[in-house]
DNA sequence: GAGGGAACCTGTTTGC
DNA sequence: TGCAAACAGGTTCCCT
């Protein structure tokens, strides 16, 4: 399910839900998800209390009181929080209870998600692990390095920008979209790009993943935010999932390919190919 | 080392 | 209608 404008609605949900509550106890009904040590997990928990929330990509953050849960939704993950009762619900996979009755739980029907508890100085090592590269943003996303590492691939762009290390939080829906914005065929090789597509590229990722935030997210199938409530920037999706239907730019018939085995849809007349 | 495809799971949609 | 295959928003591993 999430990108990143998906995860940063999570964050801002969860933030106003769990912060400065004390975790009392864990449930966790399917160990395989726990990607560091289990043991660990289960006995440093209990005790922290949720100090902030914050996001690193598609990576949520749970700050605890010396501690670090970092939790990746893959495709269907989701949290939801209820203050008292909670119903029994097939995917919960983690229950998170607190000591003030509240409890969160974790629920992915495809159990493609994961958790670590790592010490918070071994957090900006992870993220280097992962070849993980900068936030979309003006500040951080520089366009300079952006063009650099396009000129060393021939990787097709669209895998490119997918592939986390030239700009985190991109996704296979609002990938689309930002090609689509600017006028680059998806199965272009990255070291094809012009100085113009790939400056357009880099805005667009940025206007894109920021407007994707203030919508709340993109709702596609099963997505919500934390409260259970649907975001709206599916309304301003303009290829993805608009096979067949009209450019709104050019008139001509959105078209889908398989792209390193992802359904990737775009104009072939705004898109052309190289 | 780079790039492509399979694997991880389950539910839903599509096609015969 | 019923069944099987294909497909779904992500990442990682394995093979070439």
């Amino acid at each position: 399910m999430p990108e990143l404008p998906e995860v940063e609605t999570v964050r801002r949900g969860l933030e106003k839900l769990i912060l400065g509550k004390k975790i009392a106890s864990l449930e966790i009904r399917y160990p395989k998800m726990i990607k560091t040590d289990l043991d660990q997990f289960q006995k440093e928990l209990p005790g922290q209390v949720v100090k902030s929330m914050g996001r690193r990509g598609k990576y949520l953050l749970f700050y605890l009181t010396d501690k670090v849960l970092i939790s990746h939704l893959r495709m269907e993950g989701k949290y939801f929080y209820y203050p008292d009762q909670v119903p029994e619900r097939k995917h919960a996979h983690v229950l998170i209870h607190f000591e003030d009755g509240g409890t969160l739980v974790y629920e992915d029907v495809r159990k493609f998600g994961t958790m670590e508890l790592l010490a918070p100085e071994l957090l900006e090592a992870y993220f280097l692990s992962k070849k993980l590269g900068p936030e979309p943003t003006e500040q951080d996303f520089d366009l300079e390095i952006f063009r650099g590492a396009l000129k060393k691939s021939k990787k097709p762009i669209k895998s490119h920008l997918l592939d986390q290390t030239l700009v985190a939080g991109l996704g296979n829906i609002y990938v689309n979209e930002v090609l689509w914005r600017a006028k680059v065929h998806p199965a272009s090789p990255s070291q094809s790009l012009t100085r113009a597509e790939a400056t357009a590229i880099h805005e667009q990722t940025i206007e894109v993943l920021g407007q994707a935030v203030e919508k709340g997210g993109s709702t596609i199938r099963t997505y919500t935010n934390a409260f259970g409530e649907d975001g709206t920037m599916q309304d301003f999706h303009q290829v993805y999932d608009k096979t067949g239907e009209a450019c709104s730019c050019c008139g001509a018939i959105i078209e889908k390919i398989q792209l390193g085995g992802r359904g990737t849809h775009f104009c072939p007349k705004c898109q052309r190919r190289k």
